[in-house]
DNA sequence: CTAGGGTTAG
């Protein structure tokens, strides 16, 4: 655009309308949106007249920018140059002024419309569902003069962002055509809606499926937890290779390998987004930097970091969280610096990264400090998860009574994962009552959570008071508690595979067992001894 | 040179 500004200010004369319009087109594709409005005043100040085509552009650039007293100016240039009839300029105003939530102003330029077309309906319509008034725009829609296929996907989708999932899938039984973003729409309302099952079923379905379609699946697949079928769908993809992923599909995919742990495939992702020009893609790289935290491969997240030439807040929250989650505090801490030095403002997320990497350098002060400066210098306001942060800070150091004292004085009840937090420093403190105290409230809150009896039972343990730990073995059974296995994921050949204690599900257990044993044997011939000091395991 | 509909990351 800086180029494209210089030959226009070249120009000799007051340049033509097409001129001015083109510029403006620039600038509003660069989403210089302010620089539109600038742009245009000076056109006036040359009495250039704007054409019908200039309208749309500044109107847009007014919307988007919430520039509504411009926007309401540019409407009187208009309406003054014998534009009222526009159906462009209509439909302009309809969207800008809906956008900023003034729908009667909206009905109101739609009602003196002369001629209204099937995308004004559509535009005055989305307004009313950007309102979240589903029965107007169901009014408006029953009384439309025609309907296509836009118009329909519109109504169907107001009905899935209400989350009214039956009527949106009524409307779309009832369409006289359907196109691929039809059932895209659908897809992607059932994905997240948390309906997995029928969300796979319409894509099975589905007449033509294009990126969106795979991008709706997978995603519905990692919004509901369901991250080998991420993969799976993943690999399905490249061999059925009539549609290739682009960068959503990576990134839903980086995803699933960070949850479960697939730093393998998640390097074949980072090699083929390389290879397919994704090299500068923020997501991506935002999402690489994660994959890599997650599997434990530190360098590999700081060296994407280091390459990517833009950064947003969540690069920075990504590789702050990453750093620290590795237990390097002080990293942690001179990356937060760096950030504010770039110009980034902190949110609370940045500030979840900074109060754990203090916890885990044991810098109470420090902590404490961040948590005050969170509130003060930045106007965030602690949500559950700080204040989990800072009784942690101070439990972890050995500071119970503060610790306990926090909790009293937050605004909100502690929830399961501060008083595990709790329960956990009482047992490296060896403080029983307050351990008592914390189980008290775990129970309340989580009454099937099997691993809050083992936590207090391993502190009885520690203390030799077994007949406590017999009394909670007992009332563990009488609630009907039994303990969940504690599984572990591995990447095998470009696939995870899940495993538990004992487990037996393996196609290979007999050769797997066999590897294992001759391992154990040769520990102790190493005079290995395993760690007893845990009287039972976890979950 | 102009108007209406989709997915993603901490």
């Amino acid at each position: 655009m800086a180029y494209a500004r210089k030959v226009f200010d070249q120009i000799p004369d007051p340049p033509n309308v097409a001129l001015w319009n083109a510029m403006f087109k620039g600038y509003a594709q660069n989403e210089s949106y302010r620089e539109v409005l600038v742009l245009f005043g000076n056109m006036k100040s040359l009495d250039v007249m704007p054409n019908c085509f200039t309208f749309p552009i500044v109107l847009k650039s007014c919307g988007k920018i919430n520039a509504y007293v411009e926007g309401q100016e540019v409407q009187c240039v208009a309406i003054k140059g014998g534009f009222r009839a526009d159906p462009f300029v209509g439909t302009t105003l309809i969207d800008m002024y809906a956008g900023g939530g003034a729908v009667i102003e909206a009905y109101k330029v739609f009602g003196e419309m002369v001629e209204r077309n099937v995308v004004a309906w559509t535009s005055m319509i989305s307004g009313y569902i950007l309102c979240r008034d589903m029965v107007s725009a169901r009014r408006l829609f029953d009384l439309a003069p025609e309907r296509d296929v836009v118009l329909w996907n519109t109504m169907v989708s107001g009905y899935i962002e209400l989350g009214e999932m039956v009527a949106a899938r009524k409307l779309f039984d009832e369409m006289p055509n359907r196109d691929v973003m039809s059932w895209n729409t659908v897809l992607n309302g059932y994905a997240n809606n948390g309906d997995v099952e029928a969300c796979e079923r319409l894509f099975e379905e589905m007449p033509e499926r294009n990126i969106f379609s795979w991008n709706g699946l997978t995603g519905g697949y990692a919004q509901n937890g369901k991250f080998f079928e991420v993969m799976e769908t993943f690999k399905r993809m490249l061999i059925e290779g009539n549609v290739l992923p682009n960068d959503v599909t990576l990134v839903i995919t980086l995803s699933a390998c960070s949850r479960l742990g697939a730093p393998d495939l998640g390097k074949w992702v980072h090699a083929y987004a390389e290879i397919n020009g994704y090299k500068g893609n923020l997501y991506i790289g935002n999402a690489l930097i994660d994959m890599y935290a997650k599997c434990g491969i530190i360098e590999n997240a700081v060296d994407v970091f280091k390459s990517m030439a833009r950064k947003d807040l969540i690069t920075w929250n990504t590789i702050i969280n990453g750093i620290a989650m590795h237990g390097h505090g002080s990293d942690a801490v001179n990356l937060f610096c760096e950030m504010k030095n770039a110009g980034e403002t902190p949110d609370g997320i940045t500030f979840i990264g900074i109060l754990s990497a203090c916890t885990h350098m044991g810098l109470v002060e420090d902590g404490f400090s961040y948590f005050q400066s969170m509130v003060d210098d930045y106007s965030i306001v602690p949500q559950i998860e700080h204040y989990g942060c800072m009784v942690d800070l101070f439990a972890r150091a050995g500071l119970l009574d503060q610790a306990i004292e926090f909790v009293r004085k937050m605004p909100m009840e502690a929830d399961a994962v501060i008083w595990a937090a709790l329960l956990g420093a009482c047992r490296i403190y060896k403080n029983i009552e307050l351990a008592e105290v914390a189980f008290d409230q775990l129970i309340k809150l989580e009454p099937k959570n099997h691993s809050n009896f083992v936590m207090l039972s391993n502190i009885y343990g520690d203390l030799g008071r077994w007949k406590d730990v017999a009394r909670l073995k007992v009332a563990m059974r009488d609630t009907g508690l039994r303990k969940l296995p504690g599984c572990s994921l591995i990447e095998v050949n470009d696939s995870v595979v899940e495993f538990y204690s004992l487990d037996e599900r393996h196609s290979e257990r007999e050769e797997i067992y066999r590897a294992l044993r001759g391992l154990t044997k040769s520990l102790r011939s190493f005079e290995y001894l395993p760690d007893l000091m845990e009287h039972e395991q976890g979950g």
